[in-house]
DNA sequence: AAGCAAATGTAATGTTATTACATAAGTTGC
DNA sequence: GCAACTTATGTAATAACATTACATTTGCTT
């Protein structure tokens, strides 16, 4: 997928999301930019669905929220799995990478001719400065 | 965590999601419960709180839904981490466990001091007979 | 029976996400 | 430039998922 330009919608989520330490969720962002002339959560929505496909947002399915990738440079979505510690505490968020778990995973899934799309691993706790 | 009398309410979500081939919403549930006397969705969400307590009832997080756990004897929860394939067309899950998937992830909590606490592990796909 | 903890009933509300439809902006070929 | 097409946007309404608050009941222990 190559690099293209975000539109101001697009863009404006992305500097949100980029912006938080901690993860968002939509209606968070939406009120966030309502300064910027956003009113409708569909509009955060969309914005979110196609940052997504670009691989430049993540969405973290046990809390309904949303984080810039950690590493879009990467083409983050292409090169495999991704996974996440959450911290319940502070909100801090973890994006890694593991070949192993992915081939373990993959195998499982070839093992039964189950043919995988999107897969979720999110590791919720508490990270070193919330212990 | 010792057997114990589940109550009418959490019998009976235990067995309208025994008894479905697919995981079902709270809100299903509870339509599927009418008969049974239930009338509100917090009697739905407290029995599933309770079941979940008890690992015999599994949240699937990136659908909002819930299925009874494929191996209740076992004592699911406490034998670690618990994973899932989901079909986007029949809904058909299976839950599995892999040591070596919960020692890398537990490995790489310990390396950065993350304390973990429940782990999700979904991978949405189609199954062989929806291939 | 008193006291306590767990469970229940009910209503209201809060939070997250989508459907539907109209309008506007960018892209391509002519 | 202009038609045709695709993508993005604006807006309202609604659907889907989940929790708070409070009163009451049930089951167990003393
Ligand atoms: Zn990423
Ligand atoms: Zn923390
Ligand atoms: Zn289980
Ligand atoms: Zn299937």
């Amino acid at each position: 997928m190559t690099v293209q330009q975000l539109t101001r919608n697009q863009a404006l989520v992305l500097d949100a999301l980029s912006a938080s330490e901690a993860p968002l969720s939509a209606y968070t962002i939406l009120d966030k930019l309502r300064g910027d002339g956003f009113r409708a959560p569909l509009q955060v929505y969309r914005a979110l669905d196609k940052l997504q496909d670009l691989g430049l947002v993540h969405r973290l399915e046990s809390i309904n929220a949303f984080v810039a990738c950690a590493h879009p440079d990467q083409d983050c979505c292409s090169h495999g799995l991704t996974a996440f510690t959450i911290c319940e505490s502070c909100g801090k968020v973890t994006e890694f990478h593991d070949h192993m778990i992915e081939e373990r995973l993959a195998a499982f899934a070839s093992d039964r001719n189950f043919r995988p799309g999107k897969t979720t691993i999110e590791i919720r706790g508490h990270c070193a400065g919330c212990a």
